[in-house]
RNA sequence: GGACAGUUGGCAGAGUGGUUGAAUGCACCGGUCUUGAAAACCGGCAUGGGUGCAAGCCCAUCCAGGGUUCGAAUCCCUGACUGUCCGCCA
């Protein structure tokens, strides 16, 4: 959401900005709306003030026992013009905030222009890729030779785009998701959160998701509640109608490991081999919550945080800063941190790490409350993946791949998390049936 | 799922149709007093919006949305949430 007063003093740096987004000019159609409508607010004000002031005579008059016919026809007419603009006034309310909340945020200076993914800016380094003479295989066949990769059942389950794992994998996810956590709320400073994975449609408005991305989200028929896409909302949204002290307890930093889900209604076609893309994954988020003089800095930290997870599982990755048309809707600025994959021979999403500026806090109202101020001011928020759980498990698949034996290797930093396991080796008998039996 | 009760400012808690945006207490901020502090006393202390150079003036908001009324925190309807009891259940 933006700053409608904001919009007003300084129209063209809005355009500008959004114009980087490959967005038309805005700013005319939104003033002529904000002005149509002050001009009906006060009129409608003038005429309220008349009314209170009347009847508040009123009561004074009946209270002293005179005749108040007269003046309570007075009043009475003026109804029908207060009905109009009061019905006019939210026309032009709805139809403005529509606007405004369809908006994407602004870019942060720094963020580079371009197109899409091709132009993002690589910052960061880490690791050597590997590179063999064998052609790398891709985390599904490791997986399926591996017999704990089963794509076939969880189809006849529900459909495309949903895996079920077995045995070693099975539990190395869950061994992931447990080092990240311990990793976070141990040495980062985040507080460990189990929140709701259904949230009403207001949560998530606040983040962004809601007007514009209704139908990436799935929902329940019944309640008409949305499954979370990410902890990001209802982590971030635990700050929405508050107003705390500038000194209370920030930053806030809060994780938590969920279950995601996502219709991936735009991505028909796209990453159908594997679980790179589905439709229900697992990740640990990172939420932070911070004064606006505090966001860039903590942006760093949090993506420090984010990479950290990598580099202790040594896998190599690379960071980048989004362009101008690769940044999503809520952020001003964004890194992604994006894994070696040796089976596509590339580097793939793995985290993405943003700040939101107080683009989110207007929009669920998160403010605070400086020392000694009257004003309120918006909290800036942040969110990344710390990381996608699912994809981590891909990335170690296929940097830990032993070709010679078709075991993968657990990582140093998992076995604590594996009963002490330092290799998963493929059960005997490959098919999927008989690993079933003996999973 | 059924029955009842509730939702008021940062918190607690008055308030059932007319100067109530809201008593009172606590918390918080400023002042007096004190060597300093505490106590006591005095004063201040909601949010959003409109208008104005400004001081200010005005409007809206007592869970949300409708309605009744000249006038609603207060009456009516719908919904959300919380609590209690019953039923069911991991």
């Amino acid at each position: 959401m933006h700053d409608l007063r904001a919009i007003r003093e300084n129209p063209e740096r809005f355009d500008q900005n959004w114009a980087r987004r490959g967005l038309e000019a805005q700013t005319s159609s939104i003033l002529k709306l904000d002005e149509e409508r002050r001009a009906v607010q006060t009129e409608l004000q003038e005429i309220q003030q008349e009314r209170n002031s009347l009847s508040k005579e009123i009561g004074l008059m009946k209270r002293d026992g005179k005749d108040t016919s007269d003046i309570e026809a007075k009043v009475g007419k003026m109804k029908d013009r207060m009905a109009e603009l009061e019905e006019r006034d939210r026309t032009l309310g709805d139809s403005l905030n529509q606007h405004l909340s369809s908006i994407p945020n602004l870019l942060d200076e720094e963020v580079p222009n371009g197109a899409d993914e091709n132009d993002n800016k690589e910052v960061r380094k880490f690791g050597e890729p590997k590179r063999s003479n064998d052609k790398p295989l891709e985390h599904y066949e490791i997986g399926e030779n591996l017999g704990m990769m089963d794509f076939e059942t969880a189809a006849k389950l529900s459909g495309s785009r949903f895996v079920m794992m077995h045995s070693g994998l099975a539990r190395m996810e869950r061994a992931l998701a447990q080092f990240m956590l311990d990793l976070h709320t141990g040495e980062h400073g985040y507080t460990e959160v189990s929140p709701p994975l259904l949230v009403r449609d207001h949560v998530l408005y606040g983040t962004g998701q809601l007007p514009k991305f209704a139908e990436d989200q799935f929902s329940t028929k019944e309640t008409g509640h949305f499954l979370i896409p990410t902890a990001e909302v209802p982590l971030t949204n635990i700050m929405a109608d508050m107003i705390i002290e500038e000194d209370d307890a920030l930053p806030r930093r809060y994780t938590a490991f969920t279950p995601c889900f996502r219709s991936e209604a735009g991505s028909a076609g796209k990453d159908t081999r594997g679980m790179l893309r589905q439709h229900q994954f697992y990740k640990v988020e990172l939420v932070s919550i911070t004064l606006p003089e505090d966001s860039a800095a903590e942006h760093d930290r949090m993506t420090d945080c984010a990479e950290t997870v990598l580099k202790k599982l040594d896998i190599p990755f690379r960071t980048v800063m989004l362009c101008s048309g690769d940044t999503g809707f809520g952020a001003q600025k964004t890194y992604d941190i994006e894994a070696w994959l040796p089976g596509q021979d590339t580097y793939r999403e793995i985290s993405s790490c943003s700040n939101c500026g107080d683009f989110q806090a207007r929009r669920m109202k998160a403010r605070f409350k400086r020392k000694g101020e009257k004003k309120t001011e918006f909290l800036h928020t942040l969110n990344g993946s710390g990381v996608a759980v699912g994809r981590a498990l891909i990335a170690v698949l296929e940097n830990y791949y032993a070709p010679a034996d078709g075991g993968v290797v657990v990582p140093d930093v998992l076995q604590p998390y594996m009963g002490g396991l330092k290799k998963i080796m493929p059960l005997q008998g490959a098919t999927t049936e008989q690993l079933k039996a003996s999973a």
